[in-house]
DNA sequence: GCGACAG
DNA sequence: ATCTTGTCGC
């Protein structure tokens, strides 16, 4: 099955490989060295089919912007709850191939592991592209937690049929905690460890933070322009 | 059958 | 995801 395919699945075909792709899913200690990590994220206009999709490459640990990647690309593959990577993934990808230089790790915006088949995009990424990867998300699909508590860096474990999917983590105060959970090739401990580092501040991890401001930049500067099929005053 | 439901 | 000003709280 190949990415540029996915938009010809029915969802029931797109959960069929999801099965399959689970049987492939390593999650175990990365051993080599991380120098970069990069954070992954698509932008879009309500209603259109064209995606924005942008990745942006840091040093490790000093997290400083050393690289950057995009792509405008078209989906018609719908958001649908647990088939997020259907119709995500596909972007992410032609952003991944620009890329000069491929990070040691990638952070994604949504699930690893914690989903209901383990497919998060995340995890899906990972797997295919043989890449080391981390879920990092702003709101929970699946598991139970207890809410951590209000302090900076608290953290609560998330269960699903009584497996360890990932963990709730308050990265600011007084603010709702992101899900973070190991998309492949890494570890759950790894990945809260490399999530944590990257809290600058904010609520979301620098990664994926800078990456959402890329791809929205990419975004406006090219739905406004001239020539698009959707800037005409009909 | 009912509620939940990444982006 | 995106649309949007003010506004409440730290």
């Amino acid at each position: 099955m190949q990415p540029a395919d996915y938009e010809h699945l029915t969802p029931a075909q797109a959960i069929a490989y999801q099965h399959e792709l689970r049987k492939q899913i390593q999650i175990k200690p990365l051993e080599t060295p991380i120098n970069t990590i990069a954070g992954a994220d698509i932008s879009y206009n309500k209603y259109e089919e064209t995606v924005y999709a942008g990745i942006v490459l840091f040093s490790y640990p000093d997290l400083k912007i050393v690289g950057n990647a995009n792509a405008i690309s078209r989906t018609s593959f719908p958001y649908i709850s647990g088939l997020l990577a259907f119709r995500e993934v596909p972007a992410l990808l032609e952003a991944w191939e620009k890329l000069e230089i491929k990070p040691d790790v990638l952070v994604l915006d949504g699930q690893g592991i914690a989903h209901e088949r383990r497919l998060g995009i995340a995890t899906h990424f990972g797997l295919i592209m043989n890449v080391p990867t981390i879920g990092s998300a702003k709101s929970r699909l699946t598991g139970k937690y207890e809410e951590p508590d209000n302090e900076p860096l608290a953290q609560s474990a998330m269960y699903d049929k009584g497996e360890l999917i990932g963990i709730a983590l308050r990265s600011k105060r007084n603010c709702n905690p992101i899900y973070i959970s190991p998309g492949h090739n890494i570890s759950m401990q790894q990945s809260v460890d490399i999530i944590k580092h990257c809290i600058r501040g904010y609520r979301i991890p620098e990664p994926t933070r800078q990456a959402h401001l890329l791809v929205n930049q990419v975004r406006l500067a090219n739905s406004a322009k001239p020539g698009n099929q959707y800037d005409l005053f009909t």
